[in-house]
DNA sequence: TCAGCTGAGTTTGTTTTTCCAACTCACTAT
DNA sequence: ATAGTGAGTTGGAAAAACAAACTCAGCTGA
């Protein structure tokens, strides 16, 4: 599955949330709907699938899978750290979606704890400042195939 | 293609950039490969799929194919604005596989104009703030399914 | 001048995935 | 007794991905 391309922590990433419905059922729960037929009600994904991206993600580390209910058996899927630290891709593809895709005005909108309607940015962790196109220079870059 | 599941950017953002290898041509696009082959070769995916997708990325607006050469006809794909704009993107899935799945030190790492290793965080658009887990209020939601 | 190479795909035939609907199983509510 | 909910699994058809070979045009070097 790790084909013979670059060697690269997004391809490693998108191998664990890159396959079809991995990140509608990760939005999903982030909104929180934790049960297996509200999520894939809510994605549209059908059943087989989405059975199999929540077993992937579980193995992944991403999701934890709670038995909340014994008598009937009942199960919750909540996200772990690494499933919260994705929140940031989902809200930068809000945003792109938002901006260059969708028709219209956002059909989510969220507020950040300051007060104001949120708008995912991404800054340089050290100096806060937005990246530009044009402010990155390579140290080291994976290395691609012969 | 659109899924009768939730009214979403994020679903329709992943309609653009969400198949198989179309963020890893846009990484390969993004580091300065603008030709097919290379394209090809540094992302392992095979041609017919690649010309599927650049050609989907161009229809979308998020590439332009410019032939620079006319004797041998030869061609290169460049970002346009909207490409551009999915570098944050691209920037938190690295910064999300590097701590959660690469092994080992990151295969690749850029430095910002500031001096500093690059870790792209997202922050709220007006405060500047990092997006803590539980500093969202929904305002409005995607309306989902009946 | 003729074989081989490069770039940019397309074609072909085979494997994988996906999709959809129906089915299971266990319990609950009417 | 019937219907409904939750959490999947099963089976068969349709779509997508894969790999290798092929095309076509011009260029390269012997």
């Amino acid at each position: 599955m790790a084909a013979r391309g670059r060697e690269c922590s997004i391809a490693n990433a998108l191998s664990v949330v890159g396959e079809r419905w991995s990140l509608l059922a990760l939005r999903e729960i982030m909104l929180g709907a934790r049960r297996f037929d509200q999520i894939a009600r809510n994605t549209g994904a059908s059943r087989d699938i989405l059975a199999t991206r929540l077993r992937t993600l579980v193995d992944a580390g991403v999701l934890e899978k709670r038995q909340y209910e014994w008598q009937p058996p009942r199960f919750e899927y909540v996200p772990t750290e690494a499933g919260r630290a994705l929140n940031p891709i989902l809200l930068s593809l809000m945003e792109w979606g938002d901006r260059y895709v969708t028709d219209g005005p956002p059909p989510t909108v969220l507020r950040h704890d300051c007060g104001a309607e949120l708008h995912a940015a991404t800054v340089c962790g050290h100096c806060h400042e937005p990246i530009e196109p044009n402010s990155l220079a390579p140290v080291r870059i994976g290395q691609a195939p012969a």
